[in-house]
DNA sequence: CAAGATTGACACTTCAATCTTT
DNA sequence: AAAGATTGAAGTGTCAATCTTG
């Protein structure tokens, strides 16, 4: 009976749901507005200015265009500049901008402890043997994915 | 140097996209066009024919919204109906058709299949700790989800 | 032709507001 | 008022097609 519930996908699809709510309890309590995969994009910025679009959807592992309408928010909001790159017209060069930097050193402690809560339900051994295992399953499928990691 | 890269948050999101991609891949392989969340809707009415959208939002860990639009699909494809419910006339009584019935039986083990690709990162003695691991996570993150288990 | 980026289309996810029925 | 359902809006994710530039 109802066999699929106790399927990893599943499980993995509901945990995913619970760490992305945890996040986003956590930064709004503490009166920011800005998602996962926006302080993502942002944390990237921060060791990468002038990165284009395309290196910076690998590194996070995401999608080209999903990345596109990401920056377009972060750009509305003032938290980063997209300006065309003098080297190749194609390409966009992307910078994090004062405030945008402040956002995210404000934001990273925040995000820090949201990890501990999405573990509280492990002890101190499991929660090191779970991020092995996690580890290992997301390098073990990163070319099955849609977006894989490519690390620059 | 980019931490949230190891962070759970991230490598939860990232297995969760992996493990979507393996689904949407093994199914399309078959010929059939399904998604996961599909699957699990049309899983549950076979078990619990009758049931009302709110009461299979739960059973699944869905938000009503969501499921809406999921039933909107499967309708459309001839896998479901949609009947007012002559008891209470604000819900809807929701059952699989012969068509959504053979459906789901077909791709019941491919989807059974994908579940070890999914693993396939693991040994066999990880893969058993690992879904330990993540019963206990969704389990214990239950309440924070925006759309929580409620069994019937 | 290949590569960076964008657009249109569709699906999933959540929130707030609304409608109908209880 | 409370509950089932729907709608509108915003964000995320993927695919196919397109546009510009290399």
């Amino acid at each position: 009976m109802l066999e699929f519930l106790t399927m990893p996908g599943h499980l993995i699809r509901r945990l995913h749901q619970i760490s992305v709510s945890i996040f986003s309890d956590s930064v709004a309590e503490a009166g920011f507005d800005i998602t996962s995969v926006q302080f993502a994009a942002l944390s990237v910025l921060m060791d990468y200015p002038g990165i284009d679009q395309v290196t910076l959807a690998g590194m996070i592992a995401y999608d080209r265009v999903t990345i596109g309408g990401v920056i377009d928010r972060l750009e509305q909001k003032g938290y980063l500049t997209r300006t065309v790159s003098p080297r190749d017209r194609r390409a966009r060069e992307l910078h994090i901008t004062d405030e945008g930097l402040a956002v995210q050193r404000a934001v990273l402690p925040i995000v820090r402890e949201a990890q501990q809560v999405m573990l509280a339900g492990l002890g101190e051994e499991e929660r090191a043997a779970f991020m092995s295992m996690l580890r290992k399953l997301t390098e073990a499928g990163n070319e099955k994915s849609r977006a894989p990691l490519r690390l620059k």
